[in-house]
Order: structure tokens, then C-alpha cells, then sequence
DNA sequence: GCCAACGTTGGC
DNA sequence: GCCAACGTTGGC
């Protein structure tokens, strides 16, 4: 049973379509740093899994293309590197604190689907992105939903 | 840049 | 284990 999700990614610092122009279409999703999100990409995730790829923090927040899960769960490299932004001083190889999975191009969407869209929806009032005090950057989303915005975007 | 929401930290 | 202080997210 296939799984349906959103991930939000500031554009200004990696964005679709930097995903698309990867090599192999293809990037770790690292420097999470939030348990619940964590959760979802180390329990819940399998490959072939969708996903929304979600522009925030920009001037027109929404939904940009559709990704895929393009691997297993695994230890995020950046907890154990003291350069990086994302280290972290309580993981150690042996106990990792930090989990991800590698995201790959689906396919693009004739145009993006704002925020602003989404709100008007009924059919997408339920949606947990759209719910107040939401903050995750890693969200399920519902396959009804997931095909609504999709035709939304085609 | 502001601020509401909310997760995390640390003192007790 | 409570909870105040603090930090971060993300829309506007």
C-alpha cells in the first residue's frame, strides 16, 4: 500500500527544479532535524512512494512537482560532521539520532500550485498542511488529496 | 521584519 | 516531571 506525502524545501536553498537538474535526479533529504518528520522518512517511507515537493518560505509558497521516495531509510552523514550545519554533538556512528531518504524527480507540473489555491479547496479543508500552528516539513497526505492536487497542477 | 504556533531545553 | 524561556518555522 503506497503512501502519499508532502515535503517542503526552501527554493532559495534547494528547489525542484534543482532536484531535476541532480545528475541522477536524485538528492539525500538531509538536515532534518525534527523527530516527527524524522519518523515519518525512517518508519513510514518505502521506495515509489509520491510526493509532493512544497516551495516555502518564498514569495509564492505551493506545491512545485512530484518527487518519489527513491530509497530506504539511512543514517544522515551531516549529524557526524562537525562542519555542518546539521551536526549533531549527541550522534554517534553507532547511535544514529538522524535518518533520511533519498528523493528523485517524478515529473514536473504544468505550473506551480499555490498555498493560496489549496486554501480554496474544499475537497482539501482537511489537508494537515493547511491546518493552523502547522510547522512539520514532512507531512502524509491523503491520496484523494494527492491526485486533486496533482490535476490541479496538470 | 513581524509574529503566532509550537518543539526543545534545562532548572528546579 | 513540570513549565518558563528560548529557538525555529513559515506565512504574511
Amino acid at each position: 500500500m503506497a503512501n502519499y506525502w508532502l515535503m517542503k524545501s526552501e527554493p532559495d536553498v534547494f528547489s525542484f527544479a534543482d532536484l531535476k537538474k541532480r545528475p541522477k535526479k536524485t538528492e539525500p533529504w538531509n538536515g532534518v532535524r525534527n523527530y516527527q518528520a524524522r519518523n515519518f522518512m525512517r518508519d513510514d517511507m518505502k521506495q515509489g512512494d509520491l510526493i509532493l515537493f512544497y516551495h516555502s518560505s518564498c514569495e509564492v509558497p505551493g506545491v512545485a512537482g512530484v518527487a518519489k521516495v527513491a530509497s530506504d531509510a539511512y543514517a544522515d552523514e551531516t549529524q557526524f560532521d562537525p562542519k555542518s550545519e546539521y551536526f549533531d554533538p549527541k550522534a554517534t556512528r553507532e547511535v544514529p539520532r538522524w535518518f533520511l531518504v533519498d528523493v528523485s524527480f517524478e515529473r514536473d507540473l504544468k505550473r506551480l500550485v499555490p498555498l493560496e489555491e489549496l486554501k480554496g479547496e474544499p475537497a482539501l479543508a482537511t489537508m494537515r498542511l493547511l491546518q493552523r500552528g502547522n510547522r512539520l516539513s514532512i507531512l502524509p497526505v491523503a491520496k484523494k488529496e494527492f491526485d486533486l492536487i496533482v490535476a490541479l497542477g496538470s
